[in-house]
DNA sequence: AAACAATACGACCGATCGTGCTTTTTGATT
DNA sequence: AATCAAAAAGCACGATCGGTCGTATTGTTT
């Protein structure tokens, strides 16, 4: 709770910085990203920036964070609201499609855009983008695994194989989806999944009929 | 064939540049490739590169291309030698993913990087990728049709769909393998193709007994 | 009203960016 | 040996990069 006005005012123009910058990361990446070209798309000066992050590194580090607590919003909490199982699987990725879809970013995906651009490049940010992957790749499993647990896939399933394979159609969605033609890809990443576990579940009421 | 030294000497440089310019692009990506940097690195004059390509741009393009052939030499070309069907399909995934584990590029995969980089760029690079990543679908879409014409995959199978998985398992691949553990994602991206190979074509002798 | 602190700004720095213009080197032709 | 063209280098330019510093603005506290 924030009584300081003053400090009010610098928490929303730090949270719109970072909204911005998310969006311009998936643009020209989180390396390309320019800090007087950040501070003109919001109107403020280059110098304030500095004011709230003493580096580029530092405003890089908290675009990552800012994204994921983007993507905890928009697609995790989501599907947390759905049961356990096979069901919150298939809403994590309707969530995730549907971001995609609703082109909340311009490059489609923030994580697999700054993945690519830091995967060869050494340092605190590709540290952080890793550790945000494996932390996204352990909760993929998890939902799996509990899917598993409920009785809803079957015991003997190979689930970071299953997790490997549900990701793997997200991502080609998002890369897809801005170079080719969109619907297709989205089409093709949610039946890939659909029918990947209406062969697996052994109840067909739990998912939907047809792709949505 | 070419008697002049004078152009032969152009061309060696040509083709060392753009050899290392597509290896800098994995890790830079084509947009952050300063001149400079890739002048330095192959012991040349920055000016020397504008003898050869009057602009960036068509450094970048050029870059694009020669990427485009290590790809057919390096991916496609063994995966044609194979037998039509569902050995070559399996020949070009496992080509594909021996290029990443070779690590040619440190960047892992070139497409796939510098798609996402340019997703959100306009212009002639971007249009020059959209080309290339379109007829690498259609590439992969032909192979999987050439199965279901010798009788190797069922014949009402989604092709297009199809084609999607696969690409989907290797671009992960990529992605993986350079943040997280390689071993794991090379065995994830196989072990997906295998199971769905295996569990689609009638004949099982075509395919490797477990993921090589 | 005065003192104070968080926020934001303008001006400026050295370095590097892509690019043009001119000159030198290298190899082929006569 | 002289001529000529291709390749490569030298040099300088305007713009932009990340970053620093001193100052002004804004809001709180007493």
């Amino acid at each position: 709770m924030t009584v300081d006005g003053r400090v009010a005012r610098g928490d929303r123009t730090r949270t719109a910085v970072l909204d911005a910058a998310v969006v311009l990361a998936t643009e020209v990446g989180l390396h390309g990203l320019s800090l007087a070209q950040l501070a003109d798309t919001l109107g403020v000066s280059k110098s304030g920036l500095f004011a709230h992050w003493r580096s580029k590194e530092a405003l890089q580090l908290a675009t990552v964070d800012r994204a994921v607590e983007q993507w905890q919003e928009r697609i995790i909490d989501p599907a947390l609201r759905a049961p356990r199982g096979v069901r919150r699987l298939w809403a994590l990725h309707q969530a995730r499609i549907d971001f995609y879809a609703a082109r909340v970013l311009p490059g489609g995906c923030f994580f697999a855009s700054t993945d690519f651009e830091y995967n060869a490049r050494p340092g605190p940010v590709r540290d952080r983008l890793a550790e945000v992957f494996g932390r996204w790749t352990a909760f993929l499993e998890h939902l799996v695994r509990e899917a598993v647990a409920a009785g809803e896939l079957p015991a003997d399933v190979d689930v970071p194989q299953l997790a490997y394979e549900i990701d793997a159609l997200g991502i080609t969605a998002a890369m897809r989806s801005r170079l080719l033609d969109p619907d297709t890809a989205y089409r093709h990443a949610r039946q890939g999944l659909l029918n990947r576990l209406r062969a697996l579940c052994p109840d067909p009421t739990l998912l939907p009929e047809g792709p949505s």
